[in-house]
DNA sequence: GGCCATGGACGAAAACCTGATCACGCCGTC
DNA sequence: GACGGCGTGATCAGGTTTTCGTCCATGGCC
């Protein structure tokens, strides 16, 4: 998965310029990168900054630290070994993407607002939290309205909330046990992101 | 500056510095960091001494430790004529803050994320939503635990659900009717924002 | 009082910094 | 055209810093 850094060492630096950790070394001795230092004496870098860097210097600009190309996705359920499951598959899938878990709805709406994912996979069954209601919110918020659903339940697909959360209008709909791989699919075809 | 908190763990230092906990107690035992510890054996920082400390290393200073004018609240009440004059109120008590307005607890919660607000005046009498989790939540959750929190409630004080509110601590707490003018001189106080 | 997320200690492994040395291309001079 | 100076980047060794994983203690919450 695309871990969301703000910071660079210089070994990342020296990666994605596609030269050896000494030479960026040089580079910050002949103040041609904007560093700062850990008490040890370990240079990092500003995300932003090496970006800046990149455009000035007509490097290519690697993926995933264009952040217009950045995916977002919040996957939501109460159990904490689906979640993993499906974080990892869904990296593996997408490696691109930027993952982030929630295991219950409060957590959920307060990370849809910092987090701002571009999709969201919402178990429906939440404690103490009504799925249809968050979905229906989602899709009448002006700033949230645009982010996927994928809803998901154990329920039968005749169950009333599931129709209830149909008629709101998700996405997608996909029953347990998750098929992770069709979610995947699904997943990347809404973000027009490559599948791997 | 408004933080709640007025010591850090390593922990949360490390998160600030992006970097492990491990590495902190390294620079702790290094000297590079003014700390106390508590009689248990954990290490505390001051916030003052941690920006300083920032700043001498010219590392980026985080958003929410940054010294800045701007004091956002956000006010969160199911009755749309109360929320209306506890904005005007508010708002000619501090003219200098910025206001935000909620009708119920999932909105709120959502605000929450994306405005970031210093202080949130809840009334703990959601539909559908249960105020003392959402404070409970807020309390838990690091990005959020530095909210001051304003609790309001039309009930008695001796009430399940206020006392416990009370339990998790929250900053302050008012009865309704509600006297705006105590709430705004509170606000005030907490965020330290002169009062006209 | 008990539970559980968070924090601290410790050892091993990985990543990083320093400084010195080497290879290569560029440029001006002989 | 040959030569040396210069600048940039690669390579290497040695010591330091950071991370990772594990285990146990602490502190906040019920």
């Amino acid at each position: 998965m695309a871990v969301r850094r703000k910071s660079l060492s210089t070994g990342d630096i020296a990666r994605y310029c596609q030269v050896t950790p000494a030479t960026v070394v040089n580079w910050i001795k002949a103040g041609k990168l904007e560093v700062y230092t850990t008490p040890g004496g370990q240079y990092r870098m500003d995300v932003d900054a090496f970006v800046e860097f990149l455009e000035k210097n007509k490097f290519p600009i690697p993926e995933e630290l264009q952040p217009s190309n950045e995916r977002r996705i919040l996957v939501v359920d109460d159990d904490p070994e689906i979640l993993e499951l499906a974080t990892e598959s869904l990296a593996e899938h997408m490696p691109t993407v930027v993952i982030e878990t929630s295991q219950d709805g409060y957590d959920a709406l307060l990370k849809i607002g910092s987090f701002k994912p571009h999709a969201v996979v919402l178990d429906l069954m939440m404690p103490r939290v009504d799925g249809a209601e968050v979905c229906r919110r989602l899709r009448a918020n002006q700033d949230t309205r645009n982010i996927f659903i994928v809803a998901v339940s154990g329920l039968a697909a005749d169950n009333e909330l599931v129709r209830r959360v149909k008629r709101i209008g998700v996405d997608a709909f996909f029953t347990k046990p998750l098929d992770l791989a069709e979610v995947a699919k699904m997943l990347a075809k809404l973000l027009k992101v490559p599948v791997s």
